[in-house]
DNA sequence: GTTTGATTACGAATACATTCGTAGATAAGC
DNA sequence: GCTTATCTACGAATGTATTCGTAATCAAAC
């Protein structure tokens, strides 16, 4: 049940699509994909049903196609993958992937507030 | 020149390692290692060998061992795999990669406040 | 009803990462 | 010197990710 979630830098691309668009079909993920690289169209189609065994991904018969729905939630997703970060390449220090971030990145003036506020209300608890 | 870091999940153990430590041998590479995880000592070696190749690591004769030295620096490898993660997973935001880490992660009040001065001299600049 | 186009299923090729066995070289211990 | 231990080099096996070609199916267009 969405223990590790681990997807592949492939699968990664198309989860991302789905957490975006919600459910779609393969011809939809494709197109979306040939926007940014190059890819055969049975390549995504195969992607996506091996993702379908790896439980990533469900599906729904729609007519002729098939509608996929991603199954792991993106947040949690997202968590494990920061998580994983920190322990390999921190030595399990979130505040140093923290500063790593905001340092080698240009964030907005906005943003940084936003942060701060967040740290603010986390201190307080 | 090391443009693009990209270490392997096994790449980066050692460069943990070398990281670490400073430069080492094959053995010691490997006794830490096998602290670890099971694994073969030319398996390691093999490793090392293939980062050479790839120019993640130098090396340098020392009687009948090799002396291994890091070829990428920690915090430029850190920051390059950060901002993958950003562009990858958080569409480009670092505040939401941050906002991740700091929420699923257990962080201490000094390292929040370590944090918050960190955004303040930001700010300032 | 035949052709055309879009779909899925599936096997195979390719690439890359990981693991380890074997062989050869060299030094140390006896 | 001979044996043993330790090292490097290297090929090969295995596993996993990625890519795509081909075939089968079906519906729509004609």
């Amino acid at each position: 049940m969405q223990a590790n979630i681990k997807p592949t830098e492939a699968e990664l691309e198309i989860l991302n699509i789905l957490w975006e668009q919600g459910p779609a079909t393969v011809r939809t993920v494709h197109n979306e994909l040939a926007q940014k690289k190059e890819v055969g169209y049975t390549t995504t189609l195969k992607l996506m049903q091996i993702m379908l065994d790896k439980g990533l991904v469900s599906r729904e018969a729609s007519g002729k196609m098939h509608v996929y729905t991603a199954e792991v939630n993106k947040e949690r997703a997202q968590g494990q993958m920061v998580q994983r970060m920190i322990e390999t390449v921190f030595g399990g220090s979130a505040m140093q992937l923290v500063m790593q971030a905001l340092g080698n990145h240009k964030t907005t003036k906005a943003e940084l507030d936003m942060i701060r506020d967040y740290l603010d209300k986390k201190t307080k608890k």
